[in-house]
DNA sequence: AATGAATGAGTATTCATTCAT
DNA sequence: CATGAATGAATACTCATTCAT
C-alpha cells in the first residue's frame, strides 16, 4: 500500500513560524549537499536550523515531509523562471538552458540528491503537479525552436540536457562552454531525428 | 582526509569461502535494486545472503567494503566485454552501445543505485583504474568511428550515451528503439561538434 | 597519533538531565567496583542508571567518556579535600594521610579499577591539570613536613604512600594501624634520602 | 559458584606443540604488552602466534587458561632466580631487588597487566603455590638481612618494593639509580618499624 | 593434528519520534 | 508554542567458540 504524502502538520500562520519552516528545509538542504541522502537526519536538521527537535516535529510530522518540502521549494523556484522564459521569449532555447544551467550550478549537489531521495519519496499532488508542469514548459520551448516533435524526443533532449548539466556540475565536464555544450547535445540529438 | 579504502579482511581460500563471499556480494545487489541506498543494512545482506552477520565480517571489514567489492564486480564484468570488442571489431560502435544497453537493462536499479553509492564511496586504486579503462576503450571506439576529437568531447558523449540508457532503465524512456536512440544522440553531439 | 577526547556531547540544561548524567557516571563506578575495567558496557551502564540507552549517548558520545567523567568526578572530590587541609592546616601530614586513606577506603575497587582504566583512556586537558594539582599539592605537604626534597624523591614518597594504601584497600593488608603504616612507609623513606 | 580452574586440555608430546603452546603464550604476552587486559582476544592471539584459531583451541580450553599459562610462565621463570638468590647468597638484598628489577623492566608493562588480570583469573593450585613461594623467598631474605620481623610488616616491604619498581617500569620515575630506591624505600619502612 | 570457515550472542551506537515541562 | 529530555527499535560490529574438511 502506497504510503500518502503527509501534509505539513500544521501551515504557520506567523511570520516566526514561516521563518521557522525556512531554516529547517534550508539545513535539509546544505545538509544533502554535503553527505547526500545517506547522512541525512532530523535531529541533525534541527540543530542546523537551530531550532529544537521538538519544534521540527510541530511542522512536519516525520523526516520524509521536510524532503518533500524541500523539493516543492526547488521546484517552484525553477518553475517561476521558466513561466517568466516561457511568457516573454517564448522560442528562446538558449534562454532556458541557461537557467537551467544556473539552477543547477546554483547547487549542484543538492540537485543530485534531490534526484536519488525523489526515487523513495511520496511526493503530493502539488509537486507532482509541478514536475509535469516544467516538463511541459521545457517541451514547448523545444518544439518552438525544432518543430513539431515526438513526445518521447522531446522528454529525450530534456534528459539529454539535464544529463549534461549535471555532469558539469559534479565537475566531470568542465564549466566553460557549458551553454554551448548543452545547446550542441540537445540540438545535434534533435536535428538528427528530425532529419 | 579522503578516508582510505579498508582492504578486504581476509582472502578466502577454500571454495566455500569464496562462495560466501559472492554471496554477500549478490545479495548486497539485491537489496540495492529492491530500495536503493538507504535500504542497505549488513544484518539484511547477511540473512539474503545466507550466512551469519560475523562471516559476512569476516571478510568484509564494514558495509562500505562490501559496495566497493559490488562496484568492482560490475566493473569486472564490463571491462571485459568491452575488451573483447575492442579487440575484435574495434570500429563497432553499435556493438558497443548494445553491449552497454545489455549491461545497465540487465540490473537497471543495481547500476543506477551504485553510481549513487559511488559519490560517496572511497573506492580502491584497482577499482578507480578500472574507471578510467572503461573510459579510454569507450572514447576509441568513438575516435575509431568519429576521427579524433578533444577528450571532454568524447567524454561528453560517453556521458550524454549513458543518461540516455539510464533513464530507459529506470522507465523514463521507453525500451523500444533505444539502440537508436542512443546512437543518434551520441553522433547527433559528435557530428555537431565535428563541424 | 594520540586519540583527543570527545567532549561531552550536550550540556545537560535542566535539573532533570543534571541527575541523569550523574545517575549514569555512578553506575558505571559500580559496575567497575564489581567487575573491573572489563565488565563494563555501555547497555550494562545504561540499564543500571536506569535510563535508556539513547539517553546515555545524548550526553556520553562512547564508552570511554563516561569513564573519563568518573576519573574527573573522583579527582575532583580529592582535590576539593586536599585543597582544604593544604589551605588549613598545611604542615598536617597525618590528615592527608588520613585524607587519602578514606577517600581510598570509600570505594577502594572502584579506585584500583580506575587507574587500572586511566592507562588506556584519553584523560582530557582539565583531567591532566587535575593530575597535576593532586601531585603539588601532596609535594608541598610533604615539604612542609620533611624540608626542601628533590622532586623524584617526593613524588616516590607519594608513590610508596598509595600503594600501601591500596594494598590495604584490596584487602592484602590489614587495615588495623594503616595510618600508621602509611606514615611510617613515607618518612622512613624520606628520612632516609634526606640523610 | 567459583569457576574451576581448567587444565590445558591435552599436554604436548611432541617437540612441535610445545613450541606451538609456547607461541601462543608469548603472544598472549605480546598483546598484553600493547594494549591491556582490554585489548585481548583469542582471534588475535592465535594470529600473532602464527596458528589457526582451531590450532589454540586444541591445547587451550578457553582464553582464561591461556592468561593462566602465562602467569604461571612468569612466576617460574621469576621464582627459579630468586631460588639460585636464596640459596647462594642468602642475605643479599640488594641482588634480589636487582632481580627484580630486571624480571620487571624485562617487561614493565606485561607485569602490570597481569596484576591486573589476576584479580579475574581463576588460577589454578600450582599457580597459587607458585605465589606463596615467592612470598616466602622475599621475606626471608628481608629476615636474613633485617631480623625477625611480623609477617605484615615484611609483606609491606615487599608492596613497598613493587611499587617502586612499577613506577618506574610504566615511567613515573626515572630509571637511574633505581635500584638504590627501591632499596632505600624498603629498608628505610623496616627499619623504621624494627625501632 | 591442523586448518579456517562459520556461528551467534553480545556489545557499541544511531536516529526517528514522543512527551513532560 | 518551544524546548530538550527521554525512548527504544534498528543498525553496526566484535569475539569466544564450534565444526566440517
Amino acid at each position: 500500500m502506497p504510503k500518502a504524502p503527509r501534509e505539513p502538520r500544521k501551515t504557520p500562520r506567523q511570520r516566526r513560524a514561516v521563518a521557522t519552516c525556512a531554516a529547517i528545509v534550508e539545513a535539509a538542504a546544505r545538509i544533502l549537499e554535503e553527505g547526500g541522502v545517506v547522512s541525512i537526519n532530523t535531529n541533525l536538521v534541527a540543530e542546523r536550523a537551530g531550532v529544537s527537535i521538538g519544534t521540527l516535529y510541530q511542522y512536519y510530522p516525520d523526516k520524509e515531509a521536510i524532503l518533500v518540502a524541500l523539493v516543492r521549494r526547488e521546484r517552484e523556484s525553477l518553475l517561476e523562471s521558466l513561466r517568466t522564459i516561457a511568457a516573454n521569449s517564448p522560442t528562446a532555447l538558449e534562454e532556458m538552458v541557461e537557467l537551467s544551467i544556473r539552477h543547477q550550478f546554483g547547487r549542484p549537489r543538492l540537485a543530485a540528491a534531490l534526484e536519488v531521495a525523489e526515487t523513495t519519496l511520496h511526493l503530493d499532488a502539488e509537486a507532482t503537479k509541478m514536475t509535469r508542469e516544467i516538463a511541459e514548459l521545457s517541451s514547448e520551448l523545444l518544439v518552438a525552436r525544432f518543430g513539431q516533435l515526438d513526445r518521447v524526443e522531446l522528454l529525450t533532449a530534456v534528459i539529454i540536457g539535464r544529463a549534461v548539466i549535471n555532469a558539469a556540475g559534479e565537475g566531470q565536464l568542465p564549466e566553460t562552454a557549458l551553454l554551448d555544450r548543452v545547446v550542441n547535445s540537445v540540438s545535434g540529438y534533435l536535428e538528427k531525428v528530425r532529419g
